[in-house]
DNA sequence: CAGTGGTCTAGACCACGCT
DNA sequence: GCGTGGTCTAGACCACTGT
């Protein structure tokens, strides 16, 4: 095979050519062994000693190596433990039923999507703050600039896994006083449309803009995503009559373990 | 701080503690200077060395700092020549008005989005193969697996930039013979809805579920994509009475120059 | 405690793009 | 030829996870 000669070269000592570089070379041996199995998902890979042992290079060439396979999404690491081979996630799809009061709500079978709303299973951290309006944000509500808004962050996980960073936007005068502007209530009980419908708000429609970028440092630590896993953005904008009365300027969705559906019906066509 | 002592360890030997890391406390100010306008889009970020001399540490610690930015996708770096902010590309954004038969559709001025539809800026790259129903396909027509159905292969390009990669099915019965089977007719005047019209089949339906990854490496050649940039990707599929007409098991887009957009009325709430 | 990965240094030489 | 980034070495010490 050509890898004889590729293996020859880890032995020589320095004078590699640079045809294909090293880390990249290694990285493709690691990369056959999860593929193929010898590495199963989940499993440990061999630790930086070892494999500066096996492939007699420097330590920062063999991190160098794992850092293209974490880009790729194909390992992820633990400080103190060791790299993991990813192991497939469960993905958790959020559709328009997620903004319905309540209904049935069944996994899709063929790929193995489900839908955890009210199971109980989903925590919620949260934490309020008044902030004033940006320029956009007074622009959405029309309002004027600085007018005093509440400001919801939440993290969403299930299962103790992070799955969702939300930042959403209320006008304090509809919801000051109102069980909505308790921090404690959180989880919502059936969303924020039920929740605003128990203000005698009545929402009318929903408009929703989805993108997808890679994490900032602080969002790829909060939903513990693996280097090389991008994320789902939402933007979602609530009406009632014509008027604004909630949005959130981002819904931010680890895109290893969540999609989004929608609907867009017939009269829309 | 209880790390006062540990903070004063590292003063011995290297000038900044590291509660935070220097090589991210570095990108963060890079990070800084880019989105403040500091470095404007498209402009070279400073050369390693001239930052090595301007934060005092080793070029090692710089390009681990650099690294952080381009695996966010914020910068680019050409061999040679240098590092550069990615510039700004226009954003196309694809609303529910693309499956209408002929509206108005301007800008969103706020965001600069923009939709291309009927522009005549449009190119399509398009290839019809005969194929079999995969099990997954069939189940979804409700046919045989083997079923004959017409593929349809697109590459969307706008002012010459490619923006979107599309593979769809149709059942070959519904369509052989007719205007629809014929490659020579890209673009689709009004859309895949507009067509299954002109055969008589009236759209009830179309639901999408929307992922984002990485893309292939195939993907990022066709689409020109640099490095850090993930692909959005949507799966629709498409009703009239019930029955699946059509269906596309993968539309990708490039995440840096696309967005989504999805109303969910009333009456699904 | 031992073993893992995380951070950082101070060098070296190579490959690429421009002028 | 010069300045850019790309690759690599050989070490050091820190921080986290286990036993």
């Amino acid at each position: 095979m050509a890898d004889e000669s590729t293996a020859d070269r880890y032995r020589e000592r320095v004078p590699a050519p640079h045809r294909q570089p090293r880390y990249r070379a290694i990285a493709d041996e690691l990369r056959r062994r999860i593929t193929a199995g010898a590495i199963p998902a989940g499993a440990l890979i061999p630790s930086e000693s070892s494999l500066t042992a096996e492939f007699r290079v420097a330590r920062g060439t063999i991190r160098e190596a794992i850092n293209v396979l974490r880009a790729e999404g194909l390992v992820m690491t633990e400080h103190g433990r060791g790299t993991y081979a990813r192991p497939n996630l469960p993905v958790r799809r959020l559709g328009p039923e997620r903004y319905m009061s309540q209904r049935q709500q069944d996994g899709d079978e063929t790929t193995g999507a489900r839908s955890f709303r009210n199971s109980g299973v989903e925590q919620v951290n949260a934490e309020y703050q008044e902030v004033a309006a940006t320029p956009e944000l007074a622009e959405m509500f029309e309002v004027e600039p600085g007018t005093v808004l509440l400001q919801r962050r939440l993290l969403t996980s299930v299962y103790g896994v992070p799955q969702q960073l939300t930042t959403a936007y209320y006008l304090l005068d509809t919801v000051a006083g109102t069980p909505v502007a308790d921090p404690n209530r959180e989880p919502w009980p059936g969303g924020h449309v039920a929740q605003l419908q128990s203000l005698g708000i009545l929402v009318t429609k929903i408009r929703e803009v989805v993108q997808a970028r890679m994490p900032t440092i602080d969002e790829a630590e909060a939903l513990r995503l693996p280097a090389g896993v991008p994320v789902l953005i939402a933007n979602r904008r609530t009406y009632a009559d014509g008027r604004t009365v909630e949005v959130a300027t981002s819904m931010v969705f680890p895109a290893d373990r969540a999609e989004l559906e929608y609907e867009i019906p017939a009269d829309l066509t």
